[in-house]
RNA sequence: CGGGACGUGGCGCAGUCCGGUAGCGCACCUGAAUGGGGUUCAGGGGGUCGCCGGUUCAAAUCCGGCCGUCCCGACCA
């Protein structure tokens, strides 16, 4: 038997060689785009076109490694930069959204899959975008008048049950724990150990979906009288849905998130108090995610189990799908009438508080990827950006090293205030880290170097470049330094604009007829405004057909100048207008 | 939970059809030269081939079971 020799494929997607009747032939391809795949499959002995001693041309991509024996001529190697090019690039979005998605996210070191199944590592690049969130989000909360507690993980089965609509939404997706031992089994593997059927719980335990059950039944234990009202309380916790299909963010198992719950007096003072925390989450994803945003209430399938009503915040990805980023709740009565929150009234009446709930999660990370993200990686808004400023000293010889980090320390005590960090690594050269921090959206650059010195300049580079800008700027130090501060709140601004304009490009008026509807859904997607008769039997139709749901009825704000007369599936009187989109 | 694909060094994958010494690229480590957009050369380390069992002189490869991942459905923030 000859020995297998390894061959690179000869410029870029195709190898030329000369086999023998005894050639044999595989491949390597570094990617599974379909193909490449195909091509692949030319192995074995009989391949066709490999005859005696006709030259012949296998297609394959760039990383591919040919595996033969035989004569042949040797192949070239791949120029480097082509290679690299190829094999480092992202999918693109327009290719492929989900798997570009997937690589940034792992990619940037946002998160990655853990062990278990359906839950994901946070990891610290993605953790501090979280913080930063969290930080603000806490900031607002406090601001509004609410305060932060704890309330357990666990919750009793029992409680569960109290709330017919709130349980029915739920039930399909618990983590239950029933026993409090592990037992040896004698067995091997992971069947070495089983609960111990002694230790199973008389009521089972709930990991928390949400919280709304155990905190009603601690505020009925808190409140007595109006003077006791209104009741804000927020919490920062982890929530456990046990879905069937999960991705990074936009989906876990497990994820964290704030839950806002309150009691208020009067039903209006709780509808107050869910309008208000939606507009504090709308101008939050707004000012510091840059994110376009249409607000407005859920139709009734799409309410919140539990709730009278529901507000949300839908921001439209690049894939013009979808994605609810905040929901608020106006829950009436039906929690405090089941765990009996009473307070005597100003009139001395004994009446059910009013209660409502919000939540924010780690989704918004998610959200985050899929409204700014390129093709070269992740995108970020100064304000969620853990890093603002990557600085590469570049120095080329021993003797300059010295000179170059002094000037960039002194560019960080300039930039106080400013998240900067030096990526002084000298295992990689420049261009390796301006591609890695531009992958990770760190939304400025400085680049500094001996002849930046000589000169008094900086080299000032942006992660998004708009029409027709350089990515490049050498400019006087003094000049980077005192308007970096003002250039991070331009793009900022910049990165909010290009999402508004987005999300309005996308956004289809005045569809009026169902074959229309359907055809924009079935197409380019986006959010289409018709009219709606109310009926859950054509909203129902809708999904079926399309996959598309009713995101909101839109708010004044959102709504259209001319209101659509007619629902766009029955044709009869429309009740609403309703804003339509396939959604995550 | 149904349909499909797939599990081989950290990552991406050949090898499996037809059983016979476990490979390639990237990454990593060491040394030297480099360094303004993915450096180069030389050397080196790392894998119970998802798990359990069966067939066989011999299993990544064949057979059975299980687990897991991804895609497509049903469900959802």
């Amino acid at each position: 038997m000859g020995c297998w020799i390894a061959g690179r494929s000869e410029g870029r997607r195709e190898i030329s060689i000369i086999p023998s009747r005894h050639s044999r032939v595989s491949g390597n391809p570094g990617r599974n785009k379909p193909e490449e795949r195909l091509d692949s499959r030319l192995r074995g002995n009989d391949i066709a076109g490999f005859r005696d001693d006709k030259p012949a041309t296998i297609r394959c991509c760039s990383s591919t490694v040919l595996y033969y024996r035989g004569p042949f001529e040797q192949p070239k190697s791949i120029p480097r930069e082509e290679q690299m090019a190829d094999e480092k690039a992202l999918t693109a979005r327009a290719e492929d959204f989900s798997a570009w998605y997937n690589e940034v996210v792992v990619g940037a070191e946002l998160a990655d899959h853990s062990p278990v199944r359906g839950c994901m590592v946070i990891r610290p690049y993605g953790y501090r975008m979280w913080e930063l969130v969290r930080d603000e989000l806490d900031r607002k909360f406090r601001e509004t008048g609410h305060q932060n507690a704890y309330f357990p993980l666990f919750i009793p089965q029992s409680f569960l049950s109290r709330e017919a609509d709130h349980i029915e939404g739920f039930a399909k997706e618990m983590a239950i724990v029933t026993h409090t031992r592990l037992k040896a089994t004698g067995q091997a593997g992971a069947a070495a150990l089983a609960p111990d059927p002694e230790s199973r719980l008389d009521e089972p335990l709930i990991v928390r979906p949400t919280s709304e059950t155990i905190i009603y039944a601690m505020f009925a234990k808190w409140v007595q009288s109006y003077r006791d009202l209104p009741l804000l309380i927020n919490q920062w916790a982890n929530v456990v849905r046990w879905e069937m299909r999960t991705r990074l963010f936009l989906r876990t198992t497990e994820f964290l998130w704030q839950e806002g719950h309150t009691a208020h007096a009067t039903s209006d003072e709780a509808e107050q108090e869910a309008r208000q925390m939606l507009d504090v989450y709308r101008s939050f994803m707004e000012q510091w995610m840059a994110m376009a945003v249409v607000t407005g209430r859920k139709s009734p399938s799409e309410t919140f189990p539990g709730a009278d009503h529901t507000y949300s915040c839908e921001a439209m990805m690049q894939d013009n799908r979808a994605l609810q980023a905040g929901t608020s709740h106006h829950l009436g009565q039906n929690f405090s009438r089941q765990f009996d929150l009473k307070f005597a009234a100003e009139s001395g009446e004994e009446e059910y508080a009013w209660n409502t709930s919000w939540g924010a999660s780690t989704r918004l990370i998610g959200g985050l990827v899929m409204t700014h993200g390129d093709d070269r990686g992740l995108v970020l808004p100064p304000q969620l950006a853990p890093i603002q400023v990557v600085i590469v000293p570049i120095a080329r010889k021993e003797e300059e090293r010295a000179a170059v980090m002094e000037k960039v320390q002194q560019i960080v005590r300039a930039l106080d205030g400013i998240r900067t960090h030096v990526d002084d690594r000298d295992n990689l050269t420049p261009g390796a880290k301006y591609y890695e921090w531009e992958s990770k959206g760190v939304p400025f650059r400085i680049e500094v170097g001996p002849k930046d010195i000589a000169k008094g300049q900086l080299v000032l580079a942006k992660r998004v470049l708009a029409e027709g800008e350089e990515r490049k700027r050498f400019l006087p130090e003094e000049e980077v330094l005192s308007t970096l501060p003002a250039l991070l709140n331009e793009y900022q601004d910049w990165l909010l604009e290009q999402a508004r304009e987005r999300r309005e490009r996308n956004s289809h008026r005045g569809v009026r007829d169902y074959d229309h509807l359907q055809e924009v859904i079935e197409g380019e997607g986006g959010f289409i405004y018709t009219g709606w008769c109310g009926s859950a039997a054509c909203e129902a139709r809708v999904k079926d057909d399309t996959k598309a749901t009713i995101r909101v009825i839109p708010d004044p704000e959102f709504a259209s100048e001319v209101r659509p007369s007619t629902c766009v599936v029955c044709g009869e009187a429309s009740a609403e207008e309703v804003v339509w989109a396939r959604a995550y």
